[in-house]
DNA sequence: AAAGTGACGCATT
DNA sequence: TAATGCGCCACTT
């Protein structure tokens, strides 16, 4: 792993992701400047770090990857409701209010 | 050096 | 709706 790699910049800012707030693959991508989606999901497969809240990272609409790594989409949608967040069918209540944009934080 | 591999996203069928 | 296809790009063989 190389050091300053699009990984370390792509944990770095999903440790910014507030509690209860969410953001998405493609946002993310785009704040640690990469042109792929795909590589986020990367960065942060298998994840171990406690201090990395990666289950805060959904798909585009507020919809849960099947592939999330530590427990799929229920491992996912449980840590989420424990955050406060809700789900209507297999997306996020209200999603828009509670995506974290890193260009403009709230 | 070249090919394979995805926790995506978008267009198309 | 669901399923495919493809561009994307960093890492691994």
């Amino acid at each position: 792993m190389t050091k300053n790699s699009v990984f370390i910049r792509i944990r770095n800012l999903v440790r910014q992701i507030p509690l209860g707030r969410v953001s998405t693959y493609g946002l993310v991508a785009k704040a640690a400047n990469t042109k792929s989606p795909r590589v986020v999901g990367w960065a942060l497969r298998g994840n171990q770090d406690s201090t990395l809240p990666c289950h805060r990272v959904v798909q585009k609409g507020g919809t849960i990857s099947p592939n999330y790594s530590l427990g799929g989409y229920l491992g996912q949608r449980r840590r989420l409701e424990k955050e406060g967040l809700k789900f209507k069918g297999r997306q996020i209540i209200d999603f828009d209010s509670f995506l974290y944009r890193f260009d403009r934080p709230r």
